[in-house]
DNA sequence: GCAGGTGATGTCAGTGACTGACATGACGCT
DNA sequence: AGCGTCATGTCAGTCACTGACATCACCTGC
């Protein structure tokens, strides 16, 4: 078999991901030990640090594939900036189906209760409009432009999902988020 | 004399503040232990921790202060949202007069080479756009586009703060972030 | 002045995140 | 069977951060 498993069962990253998420929902965040964590996936403290630069880090990883998803649905042929962003968030709402939402509440509780967390979300969500930035300014937008647009894009991404996993939100993301695009336009033309 | 002193020189937070900058400019961020800070600042590090939550706050004591001025800057006056949000961003102008602008480049550049620096500003901008939401939403604007003319208010301020800093610039911060908010504006409507 | 209260600081012991160095054991290849 | 590779285990150590308690300057009431 393929040598990306672990040393007895494989798949220790998963295995680690999915004990943390459970640890955390059951005892938070603060009250459990990297220690506890490794021990629930049969592992031990060091090899949970070969596998995610940090403690916070267990609960992003997914957000890294989000990553390539945002930047993959960026159209090659160049236009409005503003319209290319509009692409990137089509394509981001498949990445949001119905089955997904329970699963993203549980998430989304563990890391409103904590603000290291927090802190680490908005670092993603920064280096998600970096990165769209950077895709921009490849596709010759200028420097100031394509930094706004990213910006305004990670905005109504961001507000979408919050609203998305509201309690008795039902609305599907892709509607959503049109509605924030739609707002966040009108507010800007007064 | 008023007991807020420390218990010889006074000032502690201060000293604290200032030794940090210093040895963080020399030695890096990493390369310096809050034991250090202290010593530079003849206290001892649990003193550090009695002034400062942690390691990071040190260099974010100010930013507390922005967003109180942020906030007293909103008119009381209810009017369209984004239009009490530029009112915002004029009262934040006149925080980055000149004379500030190197000590903001020194600062910049610390942060700049750190990771988890660069976290917590995002938190604490996060934490303004929070507050901004909600005074907004005092003043009867409704929740989503209190939220999103709060996003975009910030998102204009970081932008024009991150122009302001740039090597070469020479535009006030004014100037600079009104032609923001005017791109961002231009770019939403198309 | 003198005793007591208050608030900032010092001291100390402890926890937990994170790291570097080295050992070990499973697996694939030859 | 022998060998190399790679994930993991083990161990020692640093450093951020915290709780509990002692100390010392200063202020207040008497």
């Amino acid at each position: 078999m393929m040598g990306i498993m672990g040393r007895w069962q494989g798949g220790a990253s998963e295995r680690l991901r999915d004990a943390a998420l459970g640890l955390f929902l059951t005892q938070g965040y603060d009250g459990t030990t990297v220690a506890e964590i490794a021990a629930a996936a049969g592992l031990t403290e060091r090899t949970f640090f070969r596998h995610f630069a940090d403690k916070r880090e267990v609960l992003f990883v997914d957000q890294d594939e989000f990553e390539r998803v945002f930047l993959s649905a960026l159209p090659d042929d160049t236009g409005e900036p503003m319209a290319m962003i509009v692409g990137v968030l089509d394509g981001a709402a498949t990445l949001f189906p119905e089955e997904r939402r329970p699963w993203s509440r549980a998430r989304r509780s563990v890391i409103a209760a904590n603000v290291a967390l927090q802190e680490r979300e908005l670092l993603k969500m920064s280096s998600l409009a970096v990165a769209l930035t950077r895709a921009l300014t490849a596709r010759g937008v200028d420097a100031a432009s394509a930094a706004l647009a990213a910006e305004a894009g990670v905005t109504v991404f961001r507000t979408s999902f919050a609203l998305w996993v509201a309690e008795g939100e039902r609305r599907t993301f892709k509607e959503i988020q049109n509605a924030v695009l739609a707002r966040l336009q009108a507010l800007l033309v007064q």
